[in-house]
DNA sequence: ATGTAAAACCAG
DNA sequence: ACGCTGGTTTTACATA
């Protein structure tokens, strides 16, 4: 290098890199077992700048202590973080050796973050017409690059200019320390303005072009909480500015001239890596024995291999395991074809038929059947036979998907299997590929002949485990699938199925198909045993292909209504918070439980504080009503705060999102998720609408009828207590229903001895509470704190409620005894509900179990009895020629939508199957209504 | 950055 | 120790 040249400096930022590579690389230690990951890939990183060249100066920049002047200005600066961890603690110094080894000079000064030096090198070696490459992926050092500086990600090695920082920052580099004073930085506790993100900061930046000018334009901006916000934290603004701005004028221990990039010393090198077992770097450096190299990959793969070889689990296999299913379980898995042809399809289909049973699987772009596109679809003959068509992948330059059949081709040529009634067709949660098939252009109501091997096994183990394809497969097969994870990959990494090489999507595919079939040979002859055959084939079976059709139906919704309440509720919530900030005495964010416990009850030193199991204050609904009603006005303008945020975010917001151009929600209802065989809604939830407050009910008024047409609302009453009354055989619970009397009105006249004439409200309040009671499993404490009364008053009570209906204490005594014997309970349909917890030795635990053996009779005969109801009424309403549609289904109550015209006579219709869905020893009984919204349907 | 737990609250 | 069954949102924290 000739001094007349211009100098280029390179300069890499060392404590930078050391935490990235710890974090991005897997751990590894040296020979004498020191972790040496980060040491590792330093010194490949560092031997990689010094083989493709770079620069005629070269220099390592690493922190020096804690303590720099920042922390003077602002003493929570980096205050709270955390200790590095135990594995990386030892590669701080072995990293300094590393750049001794390879004689690259390496600099720091005590008082100055890394950061500093680098920004101070880098305005010298300007000064004197040179130009620098900074190596570090730290966002705070973006603000120098310009003319003459460049970034260079240290671990991708690809440069990082104005497009990356525009990115990032949404401005160009000189201003980043604006907007990174407004943003705040939470990882370095530097402060920022609260309430003003990236978003936000980029964009009042590039208004006003300065922060100083941002704050003087505060006072007349129109968003209120913003300059409030701008106006009170003006000064942290400031303070963060000089935190995050980079001193440029550090003195240089070290002249830039003694940077020039040095020789090494091969010797030295090779010593030093050798004895940190890099043997690669030394074989790619050239120095080294290049058969070290391959020993050490070799002992890592064998390391590897013993890892993932581990032995699955054994399955677990019934006693009176046939022949069948012997094979079932013996046939090997893999090997599966790619079906690219209509003629091979054909074949495929063929041998289904002649097998007359098989298996099919969908695979899609989404997980959303209404919407999701078909990608390919696999079938399954026999155990160990199975193929994968692939429709719809997209392939590579490097990797072309091939030859695909189109979705039209493939659905022509297996239409005649599907409607076929004379093939099974089995699938794992068959509601779902119908849904994809009729999306597809298949009507999902030709499909016949199906079984579901999901609904087959919930009918016999809910509770026990989860009904997952994976894990059954685990259970029953003893073998584990290709997950689907490891197929498209998860995170940012993840990639959309249609992407998946072909090769990789027949063995995960086909192999789905393959595990449900043999799933089915297992699972078959087990509902027999087990007496959960006639359930499922009398309820959930048929029940699955209605489902579908409620889905796809939708509920109509009146979008603008929804916008007008989203608007409410914004605007109303906007003012409870400066009230809220008001009385507090400071901001704080009013949504995080944790920060207003520590303003009611460490700064304003409100009575009445519980601590929950993490430590933190109990800020919960009834904690703040008690205080509200000691005439605190905070905890009573937070509890309607609350509701409107709930309301807000959880339905308005989330509703608007999810519906249609059509102006319809479509929920997804799951038939294998609860303990008790109850349906669970999601995508959204539908079961969960709002309805008990004024407020609430504004949104169940949102769903509506369309034009000309009506909903019409149909729920049970009371039908768990009936079915208490009926399954406990409690003769004077009996004839109340029997003689329509209102339960709990007549209850408390039996247990509180009051005439039934003339009852007081309060009176039959408490008997309605333990009625419930008695459902969920009582116990005195819960009774006390759902009535606010002394515990032992509550003990009183229920003595009482035992005296006057002794069957009752049986029934429970019963189930509990039936749970700890056989492990599951049962339902008056034959339905098990697996208790798990019932021999725990923990008494919290167990008698936990116990309140769910006593409720799950009476919670999941009731979910059977909708069931069966749900189950006849479309074959019912087309019968009576009605062109009426069930939408949505509550736990007890169906909801439908109906011409306006036949409203009346399908209320009629549906009372009458829906009270005959079941013959109990009480009566059932099921209450109608009409409206032009749900609410008033209700 | 991504995933998960805890807290809160909506329904039957 | 918070009588049962669910789902969703948000914050806070751990993970890499």
């Amino acid at each position: 290098m000739t001094h007349s040249d211009a100098p280029h400096l390179v300069l890499v930022d060392g404590s930078g890199f050391i935490f990235r590579a710890f974090h991005a690389l897997p751990p590894m230690t040296s020979p004498d077992g020191v972790p040496v990951n980060a040491v590792y890939g330093f010194t490949n990183m560092l031997a990689r700048m010094l083989r493709e060249h770079v620069g005629t100066h070269l220099a390592v920049i690493f922190d020096a202590g804690r303590h720099t002047f920042r922390s003077d200005i602002y003493p929570q600066y980096k205050a709270h973080r955390p200790e590095p961890p135990e594995d990386l603690r030892p590669q701080f110094s072995l990293i300094r050796d590393a750049t001794r080894a390879f004689n690259v000079a390496s600099v720091e000064l005590a008082g100055w973050e890394a950061d500093d030096l680098i920004a101070s090198y880098a305005r010298a070696v300007r000064k004197v017409g040179g130009t620098c490459t900074i190596v570090s992926s730290d966002k705070d050092l973006m603000q120098l690059i310009g003319p003459g500086v460049c970034m260079l990600d240290p671990m991708k090695q690809t440069p990082i200019s104005l497009p990356e920082v525009e990115k990032k920052f949404g401005v160009l580099p000189e201003k980043v320390v604006d907007v990174q004073a407004l943003m705040g930085d939470p990882t370095d506790n530097v402060p920022g303005v609260p309430g003003i993100g990236p978003k936000t900061a980029s964009a009042l930046i590039n208004e006003f072009g300065t922060l100083e000018a941002v704050l003087a334009a505060a006072p007349d901006m129109k968003k209120s909480k913003r300059r409030d916000m701008l106006i009170e934290h003006a000064d942290a603004a400031r303070i963060s500015r000089q935190l995050v701005e980079l001193a440029c004028d550090v003195p240089l221990p070290v002249p830039i001239a003694d940077l020039a990039v040095r020789e090494m010393d091969k010797l030295t090198l090779a010593d030093w890596l050798e004895s940190m077992g890099f043997r690669s770097v030394l074989t790619r450096l050239g120095v080294g024995h290049p058969s070290g190299a391959h020993a050490h990959r070799a002992a890592r793969a064998a390391a590897h291999a013993s890892i993932s070889g581990a032995v699955a689990e054994a399955p677990t296999t019934t006693p009176d395991q046939d022949d069948l299913t012997k094979a079932t379980l013996a046939a090997p898995y893999g090997a599966y074809e790619t079906v690219r042809t209509a003629q091979d399809l054909q074949k495929w289909v063929s041998a289904a038929q002649e097998a007359s049973v098989c298996a099919v699987d969908t695979e899609t772009d989404g997980l959303d059947p209404l919407s999701a596109n078909m990608v390919g679809l696999s079938l399954a003959t026999a155990p160990g036979k199975a193929c994968y068509v692939p429709l719809r992948h997209e392939g590579t330059l490097e990797e072309p998907a091939g030859e695909q059949l189109s979705v039209q081709a493939a659905l022509d040529i297996i239409r005649p299997l599907l409607t076929d009634d004379t093939t099974l067709k089995v699938f794992q949660n068959a509601k779902f590929d119908l849904l994809v098939f009729d999306h597809a252009g298949l009507d999902y109501t030709t499909i016949t002949a199906v079984d579901d091997t999901m609904l087959m096994s919930y009918a016999q183990s809910a509770g026990l485990h989860g009904q997952g394809m994976d894990e059954l497969s685990t259970r029953h097969l003893g073998h584990t699938p290709i997950s689907y994870d490891t197929v498209t990959g998860t995170g940012r990494n993840r990639i959309p199925f249609a992407q998946v090489p072909v090769k990789r999507a027949t063995d995960y595919a086909a192999e789905d198909a393959d595990v449900t079939l043999r799933l089915w040979h297992v699972l078959r002859p087990t509902l027999r045993t087990n007496k959960a055959l006639a359930l499922y084939e009398q309820i959930e079976r048929p029940l699955s292909p209605v489902l579908a059709g409620m889905e796809k139906a939708g509920i109509a919704v009146d979008r603008a209504e929804l916008g007008h309440l989203s608007k409410d509720f914004e605007t109303r919530m906007a003012v409870m918070e400066k009230e809220i900030h008001a009385a507090a005495g400071r901001d704080f964010n009013v949504a995080s439980p944790r920060q207003l416990g520590e303003i009611l009850f460490d700064e304003m030193g409100l009575p009445g504080g519980k601590r929950g199991k993490a430590g933190a204050w109990g800020t919960d609904s009834s904690v703040l009503q008690d205080l509200a009603d000691q005439g605190h006005e905070l905890p009573e303008k937070v509890l309607a705060w609350r509701q409107l945020a709930k309301l807000k975010s959880t339905y308005t917001d989330a509703l608007l999102r999810q519906t249609t151009t059509e102006d319809r929600v479509h929920t997804s209802f799951q038939m294998a998720i609860t303990t008790t065989g109850r349906l669970s809604s999601n995508d959204p939830n539908l079961q969960n609408i709002p309805i008990r407050t004024e407020e609430g009910s504004r949104i169940r008024q949102t769903f509506i009828a369309p034009k000309g047409k009506k909903l019409i609302s149909a729920d049970y009453s009371q039908i768990e207590l009936r079915l208490l009354a009926a399954v406990a055989n409690i003769p004077a619970l009996r004839e109340a229903f029997e003689l329509k009397q209102d339960i709990h009105a007549r209850t408390a006249s039996e247990v509180f001895g009051v005439p039934l004439e003339g009852m007081d409200s309060l009176t039959r309040r408490r008997a309605k509470a333990i009625n419930f009671g008695i459902i969920y499993g009582i116990s005195a404490f819960g009774l006390a704190r759902q009535l606010g009364i002394p515990a032992g008053e509550a003990r009183s009570y229920i003595d009482a409620y035992f005296a006057r209906y002794p069957e009752i204490r049986d029934y429970m005594e019963r189930m509990r005894e039936e749970a700890r014997a056989q492990g599951y309970v049962l339902t008056p349909f034959g339905r098990r509900c697996y208790v798990p917890g019932i021999q725990e030795k923990s008494a919290v635990r167990r008698q936990y179990a116990e309140r769910q053996a006593i409720n799950a009779p009476l919670q999941g005969g009731a979910a059977d009895i909708i069931k069966r109801a749900m189950v006849r009424l479309p074959h019912a309403l087309a019968e009576g020629g009605f062109s009426a549609r069930m939408l949505l289904q509550v736990h007890d109550e169906l909801l439908f939508e109906a011409d306006e015209a036949e409203a009346e006579a399908v209320a009629q219709l549906v009372k009458t199957v829906m009270e005959s869905a079941a013959d109990l020893s009480v009566p059932l009984v099921v209450e109608t209504g009409i409206g032009n919204n749900w609410a008033e349907a209700h």
